[in-house]
DNA sequence: TGTTAAAGCGTGAGCGGTCGCTCACCCCAC
DNA sequence: GTGGGGTGAGCGACCGCTCACGCTTTAACA
């Protein structure tokens, strides 16, 4: 898995059409999947020739990589954004959850192809996408629950690897749930069709749920009922 | 979407054959996904010729439906299994995360099958099947929910629907971590290589999130502290 | 009981469409 | 004239699906 996925002259290449290139077929994977995206009509709808986008390209999947690769450095860089002050747990949480629902169309391509990938099973691209991307979140989240744990912001009782996994799963399921079709159906199953009209709602519950999780732990509360 | 998904002389034949077919199916679609399976490859290992093949089935995508409800009905088994006595929340929970890591080879292709379905995106499709197999789960949870509340069991400031979505978003992640190759090594990256041979940790730790989340309301606490 | 026709079970060569990818070729700059 | 940018017809492999055919069972009739 090494991280050079175009031939050369797709670097010498104009960057308007290199943009044109990986737009088109971003949009193109995200939409049919890789499987039933077609090379041939992505280099048709991007204005260039088959063969070109062979000169370009080694083979369909490397220019699917390379789309992969634009879109973590993207999510990566909302991420940090988010991330950047320092603030208290709840309050970085709460930013990514709204930064979750703001997700333009842009970026819903972005999280539909890391659903895409999600079924990978090639062993190595498996562990090398699932490092480079979990790894970004594992080390954000992982990072500040340690920070809260030793400053007594949140409970002392508990494994910073495993609640950071819970609540990314919260956020990964939630913003799936914003974007891709079969999850945003499961989301009205479970919480009505007009849960879209309702965002605030589901910050504050989110919020409610993370931050009971997070800071009471079971025998604190025992002994003040005590 | 009507139900039957083959045609008469799949009904008529032999059981044993029947059973066969499905079963290759479900081995070649959750293994190499829908579009990766060749019909023909699963004709041959489960020992009839395509001709039969399409004997049975309509299209290929007919077949595959058929796998899915077989899966369904399959794990909604389990659930109902796990579920039937009247315990607490708490005990409820622990036996569906109990009962997730303990899912062998063949319920596992089950999962893969549903982790399948969560790219689809034909919207008649993804509306039929996100209702028929999220109902099943919501059903359940949303139902002892909203009992626990009723009986004073869970904290009284929570929408039981968002809250039984966030409880299912965490053991459906938890299911695919333990069954799909892409979530279990986002598993790993989050938990250590060594997760896997912690399943008691998993569960406490699981427990002890869910637990404050469902039990101590922020109110309710901030009171105590006085 | 023997003959025959109809209906279903079962086969697999192969059709037809799709699509990843190649290659022979053109054009232009230096 | 050499090298790179650019083209698109078309090759070849794959795969969903068909169809003409063979075999067996059922049953109606003389």
């Amino acid at each position: 898995m090494e991280s050079k996925h175009c031939k050369p002259a797709f670097e010498r290449a104009d960057p308007d059409r290199r943009n044109k290139v990986i737009q088109t077929a971003i949009d193109e994977f995200s939409g049919l999947g890789f499987e039933n995206a077609n090379i041939n009509v992505i280099a048709k709808k991007a204005g260039i020739s088959i063969g070109l986008m062979y000169k370009y390209f080694e083979t369909k999947e490397d220019l699917f990589i390379l789309c992969l690769e634009e879109a973590i450095s993207e999510l990566h860089a909302v991420i940090e954004a988010v991330l950047q002050s320092d603030d208290k747990i709840l309050v970085r949480a709460e930013k990514l959850i709204r930064a979750i629902q703001q997700t333009s169309g842009r970026e819903s391509r972005y999280v539909k192809l890391y659903n895409e990938i999600t079924k990978m099973s090639d062993e190595k691209q498996v562990r090398y996408y699932a490092d480079k991307i979990e790894g970004i979140s594992y080390e954000a989240y992982a990072g500040f629950l340690k920070r809260a744990k030793e400053e007594g912001d949140i409970r002392s009782d508990m494994d910073e690897r495993l609640f950071a996994f819970f609540f990314d799963s919260l956020l990964m399921t939630l913003q799936f749930s914003y974007t891709c079709d079969y999850y945003r159906e499961r989301f009205k199953v479970y919480c009505g069709d007009d849960i879209f009209d309702n965002d605030e709602k589901v910050v504050q519950e989110l919020l409610k749920f993370l931050e009971s999780a997070f800071t009471f732990s079971h025998d604190d509360v025992k002994k003040l009922e005590k």
